[in-house]
Formats: structure tokens, sequence, C-alpha cells
DNA sequence: CCATGCAGTAAACAACTGTTCTCCGTGGGG
DNA sequence: CCCCACGGAGAACAGTTGTTTACTGCATGG
């Protein structure tokens, strides 16, 4: 598994790396449609030119990043929707699996966060199409439970999409909470868990 | 009441709603972020320096535009919440209500959508102050209603907060499905329908 | 092993940005 | 009635922006 890759494209893909990493970091402050392609450049230690050899403009490196961070997103949503059928202790856990991913990679939800409704139109497209993407996989998890019998898949998806905006909301309430004070975390956590636990009670009670 | 105003101040006022309406305008493609202090004096048909008189910065705009865009919200979410019991056809006639403001107001809820996670501090802490305010607002109108007996009133804010959140997202779907396609617009009315639904079936079996 | 494709550089471009200073006309309080 | 406070205009400022053109060095495929 040497020569996988040519030094050649190594360095093109670090150096691509380097970009998304720079503008991740830029992003905790702004929003994409006022990231400059300089600003970028002059980050990451390059000549704005060089800009050109990866992205035709910062709204397609915002394309590029959706993929990034949701890639690091999937297997948080995975996660939670397979604990997350009733029983409280497995909300928690779900809870806590969230908060988790936040501290791990809080500039890739705040990313998505942001942008979900931003002023790019191509990156709110991308990221719509990655979330029902979630939604659709979430619904086939939960059409596997016994919970869901007698369910439409047009009602599962409604319940799946649900869930998904909800971890999204809470990861973005963990990231607004961060300031190391963990009494605030705490409260996060709390709303979260009666948030999901009421959408549960909703979803077993859903039929008849 | 006809001297209330001087013709100089009235001036002052107008020439201010002009800046906000502009900017507004001007926000419906790019975030608040972006949004250059002379792309709104020439939206405006005004000097750039005139933009000092009336605001520090293109933030403390946008705190402004806060204030205007939830005021405008703040009857829709009365309305919405005053008649949120159990009985669908309430539920049809809140999730209308919240169509029909979008529709009135896209640019406002635009705003508040993108901005409540968007780039600028300032603005942020100022929509979830208002949100909050109104999550407590419904939190009150909640607490008369006979399905709350024996809720705490933490549960009930956690209620009302899923609520709220619940209405933006709505409000933020209708404005992505409104190129005048009425079935997708039809499509979302029902997703919406049926997530309050859920959350009110959740709401009466809370307890116990 | 050499020719070439390609990542990255350097300089220049016109256009735009936020901010400051100086000025003007006039509505309104004394 | 008149003086002045104030909304707004205009010009100038140093920086920054995105994009183009021409260039360099080197890894790599034939």
């Amino acid at each position: 598994m040497s020569h996988s890759l040519g030094v050649r494209q190594a360095q093109k893909q670090k150096t691509r790396q380097a970009f998304l990493d720079a503008a991740l970091g830029l992003l905790a402050e702004q929003s994409l449609s006022s990231l400059g392609l300089r600003e970028v450049t002059r980050a990451v230690g390059v000549a704005p030119t060089a800009f050109y050899r990866h992205f035709h403009s910062t709204a397609d490196l915002g394309v590029a990043l959706v993929e990034e961070a949701l890639g690091s997103l999937h297997p948080m949503i995975s996660g939670t929707v397979s604990t997350a059928d009733d029983s409280d202790e497995r909300i928690d856990r779900a809870v806590a699996l969230i908060a988790r991913h936040v501290r791990a990679y809080p500039a890739h939800i705040r990313f998505i966060a942001r942008e979900r409704n931003g002023g790019v139109q191509k990156v709110r497209a991308a990221i719509a199409e990655q979330m029902d993407r979630f939604a659709d996989e979430v619904r086939a998890e939960l059409a596997k439970q016994p919970e869901s019998d007698g369910w439409s898949d047009d009602d599962l998806l409604m319940l799946a999409g649900l869930y998904v905006d909800q971890m999204l909301m809470t990861a973005s309430a963990f990231l607004e909470a961060d300031p190391d004070d963990p009494h605030e975390e705490e409260r996060v956590t709390r709303v979260a868990r009666r948030r999901m636990r009421l959408i549960s009670i909703g979803r077993r009670n859903w039929l008849g």
C-alpha cells in the first residue's frame, strides 16, 4: 500500500486539505459568503493564484467543506439513531454522543449549522441533500425497530427528519454553551434529553 | 396627534427605515457578515457617510433588523400558540398561519433563520434573546391550558422551546419551497402538520 | 532519460472597501 | 428671528478584493 498515490498528487491533496482546514478556522467567526479567496490563501501561506488549482470559487470550497463536515457527522448520527429507541438511558447516551462529537469537531458542526441557511445557494443545496440522505438512513434504521410496526414510510421519514433536525439543533446548542461552563453545558444536556424523550413518547403513541 | 414628530426627526426615521429595507433586500442572497456599508448606502441612494448618522456598523444594522423582523414574527407565534392544543384542525390552522406569514414577510424570516447561527456574534445574541423571550411567552400561554396540569415550569419551557424552534424551521422550509410550486408547498405543509401532531401527542402522554 | 503536464509563484489590473475630514442647507429651539 | 445642531454630500485615504497573464521548477509517464 505504499505507491497508492504519487508524491505529486499526495502533495496536492495535502495542500487542498490545508485550504479546507484554514477555511474552517476562518469560518469560526464569519460566514462563507464573506470569506475571501485571498484571506484563505494568506492563512495557508500560499499565493492567491494557487487557490484556482483546487477550487473554482469560495462557494466551491464551501461545497467541499460540506462533504468533509457531514462525513464526520455521519457516524454520530448512525450511532445516535441505533440507540434511538424509547429507553431513557439510551437517550442519555445519544445526547452524550452528540456532546462528545461537538467537542471533537466544533468547527464542522458550526459550519453546517451556519451555512444550512446561509447566503450561498449551492452550499445550502449541498447541505440539504446530505441531510435528506441522513434522514433517509435514519428512516431505514427506524423501520427495523419493532416500535415502527404499522408505520407508513412517509410517517417514518417525518419522524427521522424530526430526529435529525433535533440532533443538529442540540449540537448547535452545545456549541453556543461551550465556554467551559460545565453548568451551562449540563443545562443544554437536560433540555436535549427531555426533547428527545418527548418525541419518543409521541412516537410510541402515534398510532391509534 | 399631528406634532408628534418634527419634520426633521420624521425624515431621519424615514431614511433609517430605508436603510433597513435596503439591507433586508440585499440579505436575500448573502449573509450579514458580508454586507458592506457602501453596498447599503448605494441601494438606498445616499452617500456612504450618511450611514454613520444611523448606525455604528453593519453589525448594529443587523441588531436593528432583529428587532424589526422578530417584531413582525411576534403576532405569528402568539397566534400559533393560542391554537396549539391537541386538536388536528387547530394544528392545521397554525401551520397555515405560518405559511401565510412567510409569504407576507419572507425577507424577515429568511434573515432570522440565516443569522440565528450566522457569523456576527452580537446579532446571534440578539436573536437568541428574543427567541428566549418568545419561548417564555409560549410557556406562559401553555401554562393556562388544562393539558398542562401537573407540568413543571421547566418542562413547559422545554416544550415551548421545542414549539418555537419547530415554527422557525417550518417557516424556513416554506421559504426554500417558495418557487410557486404549490405541490412542494403542500408537501412542506403536510410534514409540518405531522411533526406538530407528534409533538402534541408526546405532550399529551408526557406525564405518567 | 527526456519532454511535458501541472502545482505553485509573481506582478499587475481595475474595482471595491471602511473611515476621516470638510463642507452645506435647513428645521427648530431660544 | 436668528443661530446652531444635525442629516447628508463630496472627496480623498490606504487597503483589500478577484482575476489575468506570464513564468518556474519538478515529478512522472512513455
